[in-house]
DNA sequence: TACTTATATAAGTCAACACTAATTTGCCTG
DNA sequence: CAGGCAAATTAGTGTTGACTTATATAAGTA
């Protein structure tokens, strides 16, 4: 049946979500942050602290560069990455739609402490249920 | 074998991408923006636009609910939900540390502009590999 | 009470994806 | 050129997670 249209919705940048699902790839990404470095410098840090293999490490940084989150220049054999920000501010301006949320809060917040009362909040707490699924390491 | 040994980076707040991974649970998100609606509605919605069915959504809503992106709240026999910002804000806040790589951008810009320079771009153009998958639809 | 509506849960299926090991490609150096 | 790095690719595997259908729970209504 398949409907989905592709409705607005940042048509594009929208897949910048599922690129950041990974630790690993966060974790390369905030590598980068400290400047354009070899795959082989991250690829060293991120096999020590996640414990996986080098071909896994060029996976990610490949998922990265097709998502646009990377550059990457050559230097001889090795590969230069750095950060390419635009899926990033892609996900800034989707957040945008939400700032509202907790900026209201925080005014909310402030109106009442001005006001000195000492609200009793309406308990609206979510049931207990708090499963939290699979991955059973932990 | 699982090593990762669950290392500083932003321990809460991680999941957050995991969750917002799914295009199905975003627009759950955005339709929330309007206001608290039911679970119903909501539902209605998403089948229609999507094409899945309602556990599929209920499955969807519990996932938000439980990473804490939704409150809910019992009317009768039907569940209200209404956005909690808080994981959004933790996005929010670990996009911090890219922020400067677009507003540098952004004042290299300014700056070039200001020079009158017509900088010629290094080509840095990814790859056209554009492999999307999941979800047939589109 | 029985019937319906609203929503959640259970159990099972299938495809995607994060890995691994093996290999390839390319550059650099003796 | 041979050999050795640096990095990417290929092929195969196990786990996860998004779905399905069927069913359960609970509240409203006759």
């Amino acid at each position: 049946m398949l409907t989905y249209i592709s409705i607005g919705w940042h048509p594009e940048g929208v897949h910048a979500f599922d690129v950041l699902g990974d630790p690993v790839r966060r974790r390369i990404l905030e590598l980068l942050t400290a400047g354009e470095q070899a795959a082989g410098a991250v690829s060293a840090v991120v096999q020590d602290e996640f414990g996986i293999s080098q071909p896994a490490v060029s996976q990610h940084l490949r998922v990265l560069r097709d998502h646009g989150f990377t550059t990457v220049r050559a230097d001889g054999a090795r590969r230069l990455y750095s950060v390419d920000p635009e899926p990033l501010q892609d996900i800034d301006a989707w957040l945008e739609q939400y700032r509202r949320f907790w900026t209201q809060r925080l005014d909310a917040l402030g109106t009442e402490l001005v006001r000195g009362r000492r609200a009793r909040r309406s308990s609206s707490g979510r049931p207990p249920r708090n499963r939290k699924p699979r991955r059973e390491g932990e």
